[in-house]
DNA sequence: CGCCAGGGTCTCG
DNA sequence: CGAGACCATGGC
């Protein structure tokens, strides 16, 4: 808590010509579980070590000083959101989707951040991965002046399987630990990988507990950069058959008509779609 | 209260 | 390879 000194200094970070951000479709589309959203409409949350307030208006952001490189880069600010968009889809529910969601990007999360909480993620709706992520974040991460960091793979990996239970993981705490054992002990680079191309990736990551096909997408996607990753759970699953006109399918099949009609950034798309999906269906009741 | 959730893994055909 | 059973938990 200490050893930040308090900077009260706010300095904007102007967007090039990439387009605009939403905070707010950002940090609630599903994708992190751990921004509060204060009454001013600001956003506190920690960006790997350091807290971070910001706040959005007229497209700019505006951030604590000693945040603004990490929050660039995070927020991914650099990201070409209009060519993206021009690459979109032209079927009625992604274009519905991209009306939904300007300014919805994926983030660049930390790595191992982002593969533990999408460990703990599976059948599980989004309310309670963010408080099993609250829960461990307090159990073992380090306090800061605005929420705790994610406690490191070598943290979880000396803790108890009871432990990891007690923040509500369930069956999946056996996995984390697993996983967190491999990382932290280098049986598994989450660095090193980073250099292989998404298919040989997506196989590394796959060898991991708790990984399948959907979480692995999910971490090439958010922590790899991988942005034509599909990560397909029960939303998107739903939409793909919406988009076959009904028509189901194996797994594979849909993965396999995600990849040839969601266009170079499939991942994008599909988070818009996801958004939407989960919208329309609190609209509904 | 019962349903369902950003699934993974193992077994069996 | 594909389909089914099972797994823990809590928001809604």
């Amino acid at each position: 808590m200490g050893a930040h000194p308090p900077v009260k200094t706010k300095i904007p970070i102007p967007l090039a010509a990439d387009g605009p951000i939403s905070l707010d479709l950002t940090l609630r589309s599903g994708q992190v579980f751990h921004w509060d959203r204060q009454e001013d409409g600001s956003w506190t949350g920690v960006i790997g070590e350091a807290p971070v307030r910001v706040f959005e208006k007229s497209g700019v952001l505006q951030v604590n000083r000693d945040a603004a490189a990490l929050a660039r880069t995070y927020f991914s600010l650099d990201h070409p959101l209009e060519e993206i968009y021009a690459q979109f889809p032209s079927d009625p529910m992604s274009a519905e989707a991209l009306g939904l969601c300007r300014g919805l990007r994926i983030i660049r999360q930390p790595r191992w951040e982002c593969l533990a909480t999408f460990i703990t993620s599976s059948m599980k709706q989004v309310a309670h991965i963010r408080s099993m992520s609250l829960a461990l974040r307090k159990a073992f991460g380090q306090p800061t002046k605005y929420g705790y960091t994610y406690p490191s793979p070598a943290s979880m990996a000396a803790a108890s399987e009871e432990a990891l239970r007690a923040c509500g993981l369930g069956y999946r705490a056996r996995n984390l630990l697993a996983t967190a054992g491999m990382v932290a002990g280098r049986e598994f680079d989450l660095d090193a990988v980073a250099e292989l191309e998404t298919p040989v990736l997506r196989e590394a990551l796959l060898k991991l507990p708790g990984v399948g096909v959907k979480v692995a997408n999910c971490v090439l996607l958010f922590a790899y950069e991988r942005l034509d990753a599909v990560p397909i759970d029960v939303w998107i699953h739903r939409v793909l058959i919406a988009m076959r006109r009904g028509r189901g399918g194996t797994a594979s099949q849909l993965a396999r008509y995600a990849r040839k009609n969601l266009g170079p950034y499939a991942g994008y798309v599909q988070q818009y779609l996801f958004h939407r999906a989960r919208v329309s269906s609190k609209m509904a009741q």
